[in-house]
DNA sequence: ACTTTGTCGATTAAAATAGTCATGAAAGCA
DNA sequence: TGCTTTCATGACTATTTTAATCGACAAAGT
């Protein structure tokens, strides 16, 4: 059971995007090179988040991708919602016409309490708090403003 | 992200076990044919649980597979472990080495936290536990002893 | 015009999962 | 003993999903 690549990708690149783009414009090229990501493929999970306005995107010389929103304003749930779909474990959480048996089923009850587990941890993480996080991971990238 | 079928298939079965024999051996055809399980894919879930010592399994005639622990005792965390391997969502959360990053990576940490998510439910469930919210389901085969 | 850069659909490749089949081994029973 | 039942196991096949590539195209700049 593993996240697949789309997610794994997608949450990278934006986090790439967030550090590196400061309202500008940053090629998918140069995002793809420090992710290890390869490009033709980056251009399809841009796709959804630009539809969701999550990413602005523009095209021709000196054109690229950037964060359209405030970053504390992206939550990873709707991040993952785009590019992996639900988290359900198994489809009759989404769906309960999909098994008959869906009242009566006990091991459905936990495989929703993995997803609201999960849902919980995605909800309440942004797109700003990983930036945060890693600032403190990486203090190399930090400068000194105010010395 | 889906849960394998065996880790679904293993869990039903299992309940169903738990709530069918009492003590008793019970035929895997029956289990097979109660859960919809393709008997011959049956017997590959089951391997590994008697393995662990969740099942006893006997053969021949009046034999069958039985559960062979306290219920309280089996957690479906190591059932889960059992059939469908760490709930990890990606490689480098289980194996530190698989990526070279994983100290300085932030979105390693969330997939980590997603796990961890996961394991306290999975933990804090055991067998008893899901024949309990089933007996609480189906009230219809509950049985006044006294009166 | 020409170059750059993102968009999109079609297609292929690779991997994981689900399921089947055939053979064998243990246990009971006549 | 020999027969039947029932689980055990490894090899194999089929199916589905995921990952990735390719090519043509569209928009934006120079």
């Amino acid at each position: 059971m593993k996240l697949s690549t789309r997610a794994q990708y997608g949450t990278r690149a934006l986090l790439d995007l967030a550090v590196h783009s400061k309202g500008k414009p940053v090629q998918m090229k140069d995002v793809a090179r420090r992710q290890q990501i390869p490009l033709p493929y980056l251009g399809h999970l841009i796709t959804p988040l630009v539809g969701a306005g999550i990413i602005r995107s523009k095209r021709g010389g000196r054109g690229g991708i950037s964060i359209a929103r405030p970053l504390e304003e992206i939550r990873l749930s709707e991040v993952i919602q785009l590019l992996e779909g639900s988290m359900a474990l198994v489809e009759c959480v989404n769906d309960p016409e999909y098994c008959p048996r869906f009242e009566l089923c006990v091991t459905r009850d936990i495989w929703g309490e993995l997803k609201k587990a999960m849902d919980e941890v995605l909800e309440s993480t942004t797109l700003q708090d990983l930036v945060e996080r890693h600032k403190r991971k990486e203090p190399q990238e930090a400068v000194m403003y105010n010395i």
